[in-house]
This record gives C-alpha cells, structure tokens and sequence, in this order.
DNA sequence: ACCTGAACACCGTTCAAGT
DNA sequence: ACCTGAACACCGTTCAAGT
C-alpha cells in the first residue's frame, strides 16, 4: 500500500524518539520506510513541513490532556486553568526528545497552536482580563513553559525529574501570582 | 600571521550577522577567512565549541550592559535589578539573528552564563529570598527571558519592535509581581 | 605551531522517468 | 497517484603530510 502524510509523520516520531533531532535525517526516515529519499516530498514539501506537522502532533496532544483534565475536575478557578495548561504543554513537550525545540523552530504557528494559545487566553479572559492585557499574559505563560523546557531537554541534566518538577511548579506559581495582581486591579 | 581563537570567533560572528544560523558553516566560515576548513579545526574542537564561544560573548555583553545600568542608576530596589538584567538579557540576544537560539542550544552553560544567573540569584537573595527559592526565581526569569525571545526571533514577525517591546515589558512585571509576592512573605 | 590536501561519511532537495 | 534513479550542491570532521 501507498504511503501517505499519517505514515510518514508516524515514522518521523519513531525515529525522533529513539534518535532524537539531531539525528533526524530525511534519508534515516525513508530507510526506515523502506522508499527512497525522494519519495517523501511527494508527502511533505520540506523536512521542516514534516517537523511542523510533529510540532502540531505534541500540542494536539496537549490539548487533549487539558480537556481530559478540565472534564475530570472542573474547578472553575483560573488559577487551575493556567496551570492546568502550562503542565499539559511541558509534558506533552516532555514526551519526545528535543520536543520543546521543536515547537519552538517551527516555521509558523499553525492551527493546533493558535487555538491553544486561543484557549488560554480565554480562560485569562473569563478571569476578568481584558483584551490586550490577556494576550500579553497567555505570552507570559506559554514562554516561561517554553523557556524552562527548552532549557530543561537541551542540557541533558543530572537533576531528577522529581527535582525539575518541582523547580517547573515553583515557577509557575509565581506566574500564577503575578497574574493574580493584574487580575484584582 | 596565524589565525587564533578570537579572529575566528570575530568572523563567525560577522557571519552569523549577515546570513543567520541557518546559513553558518564550517565551509563559507573557512573560506571568509582564507583558509581550509580544517585549519579551524586546530582553533575550536568542533562546530559546536564555536557556538558554545558566541553564546558566551552574547552574554558577556549582556553583563557588561547590566553593570553600566547599575553604576549609572543605582536605585537599590530588587525589582528593578530584575528588570535590568532581563532587558540586558534579551537586548543581547536581539543583537544577533538566531541569538537566543544559540543561547538555548549551547552544549553546557559556560562560566559567563554561570556568573550570569549567579549575580540574578544574589539580587534576588539580598531581597530577603533564601536558599531554593531565590535559584528556582532567577530560573523563572531567566526562563521566560528566553522563552519570549526564542518565540520572537524564530518566527520572523510583522509587528513592530515597539509593540514586541511593549509585550516584553508587559509580562516582565507580571514575572516580577510574582516574585514580589514571595519577597514578602 | 599552524595549515593544506584530500578524503570519509554524510546531508536536503529536485526531477525526469518509470509504473 | 506515487515512487525510483540519479544527480546537484552542499555539510562536519579527521588526519597524514607539509611548512
């Protein structure tokens, strides 16, 4: 049978996750698909489309994590809402070598990541923030979890991930407080 | 006369000035410099080394900016030194395409990146932080510096530096609000 | 000490031609 | 529609040998 864009992505996440990004090669993937090189840009224009269409896999799963939680305890609190975010975009990130570098290299936000930032800023919105304001916090929040993953996956550290937890949740409440002033004023 | 560390970091820099990370290799740096690509071999252990060697001089620039804004306005407040390092930390980066990327991807960080997040850690323990928190602070900050600016360079954007500087500002003082609310208690 | 020459083992991308 | 064959224009790195 014929390969198409799913089997691709499919067998570029396989090779991501036991290789990582680095060793990533369009040549790698199409061994492993058993084609030639050329075969794959019959599926995606670029290497970077393909990465794309990774980066938009790991937030799709995001945001299924963020429903699921938001169905199972659904406080209400806004608080809950952007933290509940901010560990379902690290951990989804978490889940695949060199992941956060990924979302953070692609080439354009695509939908998947618009409607997560979109979500995000909605539920700063309900929390009586209003427009501008609630953009530049959404920000605030997705380049932290960015910044401290990105930092985290890069230097393969020596620190457990009991301790990175901790030091992630830390940070995040101070964003949290942070947001807290501007929400009451 | 011979090549050395410095020349070759100067042209690398040149380099990445005019074509981006991207664009930067061994081969085009080589030639810039009249030389075979293997004679940087004697100077830098590997592509990567030269990387490791601008992310130090983006940061050396970054410290020399916080120590003149220090001395020429030494207000004494915690926050604002928070806020002149995170200025002097991006502004760095900006200064060179692809800089933060480069910061983010260094292979381990340095001596300059290690006094760097040290000074940020000791500003924010003479404000009354102790011990953990006042690490796991200069991460928040260090973090979402790096966050906002790796987003901002990555995709190359159409709003404009005051509008991008404006949302930088924006959630720099959601950041230190959080922190504040640490500090006193 | 510093560099050349030349190789090794790779890359991403394109495209006529096949089926 | 989907893939092969084969090329094009590159990479980073190593290392004997030269000066």
């Amino acid at each position: 049978m014929p390969l198409n864009q799913a089997t691709v992505l499919d067998a570029a996440m396989a090779l991501l996750d036991e290789t990582g990004l680095d060793e990533l090669s369009t040549r790698k993937l199409a061994e492993r698909l058993g084609v030639r090189v050329g075969a794959l840009y019959w599926h995606y224009a670029s290497k970077q489309a393909l990465l794309d269409a990774i980066a938009e896999r790991i937030l799709t799963r995001a945001m299924a994590d963020v429903a699921k939680t938001k169905a199972a305890c659904p406080t209400g609190a806004w608080q809950d809402d952007v933290i509940c975010f901010a560990h379902a975009h690290r951990d989804a990130m978490l889940a695949h070598p060199d992941g956060a570098r990924i979302i953070a290299t692609m080439s354009a936000p695509g939908t998947i990541a618009l409607a997560f930032i979109g979500e995000l800023t909605a539920a700063l919105g309900a929390a009586g923030m209003s427009g501008l304001d609630a953009d530049a916090c959404a920000d605030v929040v997705t380049s932290y979890v960015n910044g401290f993953t990105i930092e985290e996956q890069a230097r393969r550290t020596s620190v457990s991930r009991a301790l990175r937890d901790a030091a992630f949740t830390t940070g995040l409440s101070v964003v949290v407080d942070g947001l807290a002033v501007r929400t009451t004023r």
